[in-house]
Formats: C-alpha cells, structure tokens, sequence
DNA sequence: GGTTATTGTGACAAACATTTCCAGTTCCTG
DNA sequence: CAGGAACTGGAAATGTTTGTCACAATAACC
C-alpha cells in the first residue's frame, strides 16, 4: 500500500468524487469548488477536503478544483489509470448477468474471461468462458490480480483457496459467506440478502 | 424506528450472525459461546456481546447462547418475522439477474412482482411483470415497503419520486448514482463499480 | 456450596467526522 | 493598474461515534 493509514471509507468516497466529476466533464464545467462538489456526492465540503488532502494539494484557493485535474490525480490514486483486467469465476445467474452487464467497462475494468465448474456454452456469451482447471494458466499468464466470485456458498472457500497463489490479490465477493484469505489479499463482500435484512430492520 | 441509536455496521452484524446461527442449527448444535460465534462470524467476542446488549441480556452467564432462542430473537429484532413482499423496478441485465437468483428467498424476502418501463416479456419469467403506471396501484393494494432498484442511473431518481409517495419505506439501490429521498425513507445502495474501485485502489 | 465458564458492562482507546481558523487567489472596483 | 473584499482550500483542534479490553456478576455443574 502506497500510504498506510488511509481509512477505507475515504476511498469508498473518492469513488463517488470520482463518479460527479465524470458528470461534470460531460457538462463542460472547468473548475468545482469543494461545496458544490461535496453537494453532489452527498457529503460535508469539509470531509471532501481533508479526503483529499490525504493524498496532496490539488486544489488552488479561492478557486476550486479543477474537474478534469483532480480526476486525472484521482484515476491515479485509484489504480484506475490503466484497464485493469478481472475474471469472473462461478457463471451462474448472478455471474451471467455481471457478464453482460456493462457497468464496468466505463469505470477502467473489464471481465476478460469467465470460469466455471460445468462450463456449458451459453448463447449471446460476450466473454469467453473456461473450466476451473484452467484458471491457474489463465491468471499467471495475463496477470489477473482482481476476481469476481459468484460461486455458491458452499463453494467459495475452496475456490479462493485455489485460485490465491497463482496470484490474485483481490476479490469481490457475492457468496453468502466468509471467506478467509492470507495477509495482503483484499476481500469486498456484496451481500443481497443481507443488505435487504438491513433494511427490514428499519422499515418500522 | 424501535432504538434510535443503533449503529447501522450493529445491524449488519446481526445479519451475520444470524446467517452463523442456521449453520449451527444445522450441524443440530444447542447452544454457542460468543467466542465460538464470533469466530465464525468474523468479528471479535467482545463485539458480538456489544451488538447482543443493545437490544437484550439473550444469553446466560457461564453457558453461552441457546441457538434456536437467539436465531428467533434476531428474526424479531431485523424484522423477518414474516415474510417481507419485495418490488423490484427495471427489469434490465441485472434486473432479470436477480429475479431468477434465489438468495432472497431463503432469508425471509419475495420479490412478487416486477416492473418496467418498456414491460416485454420474457421467456421463464417466475414473477409477474408490469408496466410502470401499475406501480402505485400495486404497492397500495399488497401493502409493499420495500423496492429493488434496477434502472439506469439518470432514472432512478424519478422513479424514487414516484414511488415513495405510495408507501415504499426502503430501497435497495442499484443504479450508480446519489439519490435523494425524504426523512424516514431508507436507501442501501449497491456499487459494484465502486466496491472494484475501492478494491483496485488496495492492490499494489 | 464451591468451582468454572461465560456473559454483561463500564472504562478506555481508536477511528472517524466536524468545526475553526488561517493563508493564498481571484476578481471586482475605483 | 492598484487595492481590497469575497472566496476557497489547507491544517490543526475539537467532538462524536465506534471498537476493544478487563473485570465483576451470575448461572450451571459437580
């Protein structure tokens, strides 16, 4: 890690900086200043500050924040700058759907290739799908360090376990369960159901 | 809402354990010490025993937690006692996505109906689908509190503004974008370009 | 009844957010 | 063109929320 003590809400929020600036690029806005910024992401103008200025000074006083500057610097910060190739492992409904969904691509990513158990071709298949056995090939040979895993529960444990030494240093996680991996590989765990229970709580 | 002051990241845990908790039922275990379920769960007993606490003494001293007492008061406190009716709008590659995928329904959730803008049908469809002005209609009728959200992002938030109106107390957001929605409404939004990012940003 | 195991809880610590104040810039005004 | 008021980001101080620890209280068991 670049800097060690970044709390991980702020990059969840630079994200979202991330996202409005894109919006003001398309709106031919040159500079923003951190109120209407901060407005836009749905957080206080001092919050987006002290964010940024954990990773420099990109802004000029009395003026604002440059849009197409500060998402450069951003991009940057982000790991974003070049397409960063991931691979989908578990072709399920869930796993189709994120196949075919192009909300990635816009965003610096791009699902290279699938994997599953029991590849059966399926029609209008946009990315090339292989069996499990060949995900360590895959992975060392192109240098995947990002996995999105749409495994069942049950399943997903041994997939990690499996897929971790040839190298990927990130998942994001749809199973339904804890995975455990080693010092130095990140998790990010998407939970349907429980987000829904979560909100159960407090619909009242 | 029933305690003002619980922590959201509190109620997510509960999620947790209570997903722990039908695992041990079961493996047909009586009865949990924190320390054990917290492991399983992946937080620390003290933290566990924190979350139990804001909501009541569960558990005896010197013997741990009943399983089957705790799983029931957990239904009670989130709110799945019954089940929950689920709308779900825009039915689109991840729309569809989440029809077909079960994970809701084991967990105390039915998506019972679905709605689109452009409503054509589709093959295998497991939940009626309606056109958008049947909305309010139908969310009066069956009493519906929450909402999936599914749509594009520049519609999300017009979609938001018609429904709340109706009765929809909590939605599950989709759609990569900020939405606003009045006091007493809740909203979880779900990134996935976002957790990518965030992920991207760790591996160095 | 004593012993042991484990909870519940209040004090402490860390992480996080907010406020406050100061220092550069810009841009209007004369 | 100069001067100053109005803005705006940056840094430090303060406040708030959230997590952790240590220990006393208590129930089961022998």
């Amino acid at each position: 890690m670049p800097k060690p003590d970044i709390p991980r809400k702020t990059v969840y929020r630079l994200s979202l900086y991330q996202r409005c600036l894109q919006q003001l690029k398309t709106n031919g806005t040159g500079t923003v200043s951190s109120e209407a910024l901060s407005k836009a992401a749905g957080v206080k103008p001092s919050q987006l500050r002290k964010d940024l200025t954990l990773f420099g000074n990109f802004g000029t006083r009395g003026l604002g924040y440059s849009v197409d500057g500060l998402s450069n610097e951003l991009t940057e910060v982000l790991g974003t700058a070049r397409l960063q190739p991931v691979i989908l492992i578990g072709v399920g409904n869930l796993g189709s759907a994120l196949l075919r969904y192009g909300g990635f691509n816009k965003e610096g990513f791009e699902i290279t290739a699938s994997f599953d158990a029991e590849p059966t071709p399926r029609p209008h298949a946009v990315v090339p799908l292989y069996s499990m056995g060949e995900l360590p090939e895959y992975i060392r040979k192109h240098g995947v360090k990002m996995a999105i895993l749409t495994v069942p529960a049950h399943a997903a444990q041994g997939v990690v376990n499996a897929i971790i030494p040839w190298g990927i240093q990130a998942i994001l996680n749809f199973a339904p369960t804890l995975i455990d991996v080693p010092e130095g590989v990140w998790v990010n765990n998407v939970d349907l159901a429980v987000e829904l229970e979560n909100l159960s709580y407090f619909i009242r």
